[in-house]
DNA sequence: TGAATGATGCACT
DNA sequence: GTGCATCATTCAC
């Protein structure tokens, strides 16, 4: 269990910095269906990355899951991190940045593609959403990884963070 | 403290 | 064949 404190939103095909810019294809034809579907890839060939499908079917749109602070279950991270590269280096990581990461994330919670299309608003889920502690105060900035992108996407806020919170993928920004 | 780089597999052109 | 919605390590300062 941990709590979701930093984001990423993509929506609409003419968001230059989606998966979706191209339309739908066999990987991201998720983002097309209706929300609150788990699309997850595949990413520099190593590390799953989580997101939550939003808007209406035809609206491509997702959240990327950026970064989790472990609030139940730290010890099966850790264990879950030992499989990843760097993972001997699991064992003396603070807690608070065992998910600080997109990739991390998926590794910590032990995400693969067979969790993709998981309906992530049925309580029965293995890979679930439930609801939580409001944040206090929210950050938003632009997003990463992205360089690929034009202007105005590159720079567009669509980054969100908890301020303050030690788990996130960036100690500043 | 920060920049450069390799690992690694698959979607897409 | 090219390029990633990344991360850990190495190397320079």
């Amino acid at each position: 269990v941990g709590r979701i404190v930093e984001v990423e939103a993509y929506i609409g095909q003419d968001d230059l910095a989606s998966h979706a810019r191209f339309g739908p294809t066999a990987r991201n034809r998720v983002m097309f269906g209706p929300a609150g579907i788990a699309y997850v890839y595949l990413v520099y060939g190593m590390y799953h990355c989580l997101n939550v499908v939003t808007e209406a079917e035809g609206t491509p749109a997702a959240v990327l899951i950026r970064a989790v602070e472990p609030v139940e279950g730290e010890p099966l991270m850790r264990a879950a991190r030992k499989i990843g590269r760097g993972g001997g280096r699991a064992r003396t990581l603070p807690a608070t940045r065992l998910a600080a990461g997109p990739g991390l994330v998926g590794l910590a919670f032990g995400i693969t593609r067979s969790d993709n299309l998981a309906d992530l608003c049925d309580s029965e889920s293995a890979l679930r959403l439930e609801c939580g502690e409001p944040a206090h105060t929210v950050v938003a900035t632009p997003r990463i990884g992205i360089g690929y992108a034009p202007e105005p996407w590159l720079s567009h806020p669509w980054r969100f963070t908890v301020a303050g919170s030690p788990s996130l993928s960036r100690v500043r920004g």
